[in-house]
DNA sequence: CTGAAAGCGCTTACAG
DNA sequence: CTGAAAGCGCTTACAG
């Protein structure tokens, strides 16, 4: 493999020269470019990507850090890193998705070293021990979620209080007041959003003098199915559910048939964050508050480009509604 | 940030003697090994792997390369990556997940300078443009799926004839004849997997002299539900289906319910190549060959790591056929 | 506009 | 068992 110098020898340069004809870092005249730019055809070069990290301490490489070993890597998830990725690309990066836990630990290697220029976080907890151990590292890095108190830190994130304060309207619109959330347990992991959603059902709940009803369920179709199957029997006073598990939507709708229960006839089912593809497994099709994967994957690289290419800079913080789409699966209070 | 120059300077060593206790290349004596460790803690030393890199040419690091601005990222795809990523980690190796095209041009960032060691490769074509390159650019690798030809070349794949035949058994024993096999479009992307089986059912047909029905269907659950909508009307003379479609089989699922036709009663529907988290999404469950991505996911990084400790070992070419789980699709014909 | 040279942080024969 | 030193392939002030 031809390196800089054998290029360097060749066009009868000196290896600064390539340098600057390679990364295009300072003017060279149209000859020696030329005779350099020859010279590497001939040669097959190509710049070796770990010289060229030492030497500068950067890589245009950065990492989505993302726990697949612990979280589910959901389709709606995909979305966020396929954006993400694609952002990447058109700012001259890469971007890749590493799948560490949330262990410190394996956080040093990329910490330390100059890997990677920066990372995204995704699956951010409340209390995230990994933002502690990025910015202990001074890693550069943007979150895709946030904190409890995400401060001075770069985020982007759903703005889950609104769109929870939409799902609630737009049953309410419909005549219900008995209106459950479903979530995720969180024996371990808090994560973030599912956190916010929480609380914004309870202090609306509560606006509205209307009693909560919060009930768990593991992020599994099967599980869908289970509490589907037994939910009229145990909230008979229920009319509407706000479901916040896309895994266990769709098992969730056919254990609800499967118990003779019809939505929306009998029972509203509006899915809180998920996407086409989740919503359109079942029949009739979910009514769903979509998920900006899409447009927080790109918001979030960006925060993170911004991060890189001026630390100083304040940090962005964004947050985006999910968007209601119409499906099959609510309807007026009966 | 601390580099090994530091540490040898604070525990009056060289700094090869620190390198040879970092990486326990070397003996040391007890006494020595403790002073360089005691500096390393003292100063929160920790090796610049791009510092490693450049000197040894290795980083331990691999990548998977999926083309995920391409290609759907299945949950099903979603195991490979997962276990292909933990057994990385148990044998001393990262794997990230590079999304880059099957453009060629990108892979040259991979192929020169050592970033990555080696790369895993999957959706691999029966002609794939990325094969080319990587052999060409002496890329060490190994393919999850495989080439029309992969004579020497490692490699990991189901056993898609032994699944297609399984599947067409499973059916025949219930007494099924008229036997569709249902498969994505293949405009440009010539998938091994699927153009295998493809070739495996019109095999198995054409020995059985019973009429081949292959219908393509996008990879949509949107899709699916179009073609369940439509089947029973179009083809009336089928009393099964291999549905070699994992996005679109609950849509069909669906679909036919609406049109009224029941699965199993009406029509078997056996789904080839899924997992346990796709079949439950649908009321019954469906019945379904398992794709193999745990294990394969494993065996493919064995299978790189093999070509990365003795490239002179003969190529590892591993098939693993698809195992059946019962279901509620498939029934005797009526 | 171009070059000589130091330096990025390691690894690894080679000596002793 | 330990060290001095060359070298991995680049980038980047600094001079000219």
């Amino acid at each position: 493999m031809a390196t800089m110098q054998d290029v360097a020898n060749r066009a009868q340069v000196s290896i600064a020269t390539v340098s600057f004809v390679v990364n295009g870092t300072k003017r060279v005249t149209d000859a020696t470019r030329e005779r350099v730019e020859q010279a590497m055809r001939e040669l097959g070069f190509r710049r070796n990507p770990v010289g060229a990290a030492l030497a500068s301490g950067r890589t245009r490489i950065t990492a989505l850090l993302f726990p697949v070993l612990e979280r589910p890597l959901s389709h709606t998830a995909v979305t966020f890193f396929t954006s993400a990725s694609r952002r990447a690309r058109e700012r001259g990066y890469d971007l890749v998705l590493w799948p560490i836990g949330t262990d410190i630990e394996h956080i040093d290697l990329l910490a330390r070293g100059g890997l990677v220029d920066g990372v995204l976080l995704m699956e951010v907890q409340l209390e995230d021990p990994r933002v502690a151990a990025l910015a202990d590292q001074n890693v550069p890095f943007a979150m895709i979620g946030r904190t409890e108190d995400p401060s001075a830190l770069p985020y982007v994130d759903i703005d889950m209080a609104a769109s929870m304060r939409e799902a609630l309207r737009r049953l309410e619109d419909l005549g219900h007041r008995d209106i459950a959330f479903v979530r995720s347990p969180n024996p371990t992991y808090n994560h973030g959003a599912v956190s916010r959603a929480h609380d914004a059902y309870l202090k609306a709940m509560e606006e509205r003098g209307a009693p909560p009803t919060v009930i768990t369920c593991e992020e599994l179709p099967h599980e869908g199915r289970l509490l589907g199957e037994r939910f009229a029997a145990e909230h008979p006073a229920l009319t509407a559910v706000i479901l916040m598990n896309e895994h266990a939507a769709p098992g969730f709708m056919t254990g609800l048939a499967r118990a003779g229960v019809r939505a929306p006839a009998d029972l509203s089912v509006l899915s809180l964050g998920s996407s086409a593809y989740m919503a359109e497994m079942t029949d009739p099709p979910l009514t769903y508050l979509r998920t900006p994967g899409p447009e927080l994957g790109e918001l979030g690289f960006d925060a993170l480009a911004a991060r890189l290419e001026d630390p100083e800079r304040a940090p962005t913080q964004t947050l985006v509604p999910c968007d209601f789409v119409a499906g099959g699966t609510i309807g007026p209070r009966a």
